[in-house]
DNA sequence: GTTCTAGAAC
DNA sequence: GTTCTAGAAC
């Protein structure tokens, strides 16, 4: 593939009948919008949702959040809610598969680049530990550092609907002078705040974040889980109480009962 | 968006 | 001498 054609390899994507794609970039498809494999994902899990070519949108409105939000200001929300909608999907099969293939779940942000390399929208699906092989410059570092400014969440991209008409509109510019500088800052941690000296120390240290949130969370849900086999099993040997009495112990069910308020 | 590589940084 | 960054790529 040319570099030119990277450039516009979603947008072809977005123009295609969804049927004729490979499983290998398709991950998901509605009517609306497409979601397909980062091709170079910058962490575990790693998405991206295009909106289709649809009526009464152009493909030249749909080539970045910038395009979009200077077009009609309500198909503009359309739009934006329903790659919401198909976002809080494919954020519930990743939850799954974060279950399933590591024990336990963390972090998905979902956001844009106010400055994308790649033309036609497409909204980041991004699970919160940056650890990948293909993250391997500060741009890339930078550009989904949560907290940084560069990376705008989907949530906060909404609510500037909810502002005042004056705060849409300037928030809605996105120049790309006022974003740029933000992806040559320096290199810090996320999670800790930690600076740290360059690419290679940053990408160990966020190894070691993630295996440390990954130990406490699976420690939690043990934790919960003794528990719960504890409880059940007192209910169960003292049914014949139960049965006399109030049975204090099924007021309490496990779902409502966070360990995290009290062991954290 | 990536790859490649010159030369800066260590 | 080796590691690392950052700009060019026709």
């Amino acid at each position: 593939m040319s570099d030119l054609t990277i450039l516009t390899v979603l947008r072809s994507y977005a123009q295609m009948n969804p049927e004729r794609l490979p499983v290998s970039i398709l991950f998901n498809h509605t009517e609306t919008c497409l979601t397909v494999f980062d091709a170079f994902p910058k962490a575990i899990f790693h998405f991206l949702v295009l909106p289709r070519i649809k009526p009464p949108l152009g493909v030249d409105d749909l080539t970045d959040l910038r395009t979009l939000l200077k077009c009609n200001k309500k198909k503009a929300g359309a739009v934006l809610k329903e790659l919401s909608d198909e976002a809080d999907n494919v954020k519930k099969m990743i939850q799954e598969e974060m279950l399933s293939r590591y024990g336990f779940q963390w972090e998905i942000w979902t956001g844009f680049h106010p400055v994308p390399s790649m033309q036609h929208l497409h909204l980041h699906i991004i699970s919160s530990d940056l650890c990948s092989g293909k993250l391997k410059n500060k741009k890339h570092y930078n550009s989904f550092h949560p907290k940084l400014g560069f990376f705008l969440h989907l949530s906060d991209v909404l609510s500037w609907f909810e502002a005042d008409p004056s705060f849409f509109e300037m928030r809605a510019q996105l120049k790309p002078r006022d974003y740029q500088p933000l992806l040559k800052e320096e290199l810090a941690c996320f999670k800790c705040g930690r600076a740290m000296k360059n690419m290679p120390t940053l990408k160990t240290h966020l190894q070691v974040e993630w295996d440390d949130e990954a130990r406490k969370e699976k420690a939690r849900i043990a934790r919960k889980r003794k528990r719960e086999e504890s409880q059940s099993c007192q209910s169960s040997s003292s049914q014949a109480d139960a049965n006399k009495g109030e049975g204090r112990s099924a007021k309490r069910s496990p779902e409502i009962s966070d360990d995290r308020a009290t062991n954290i």
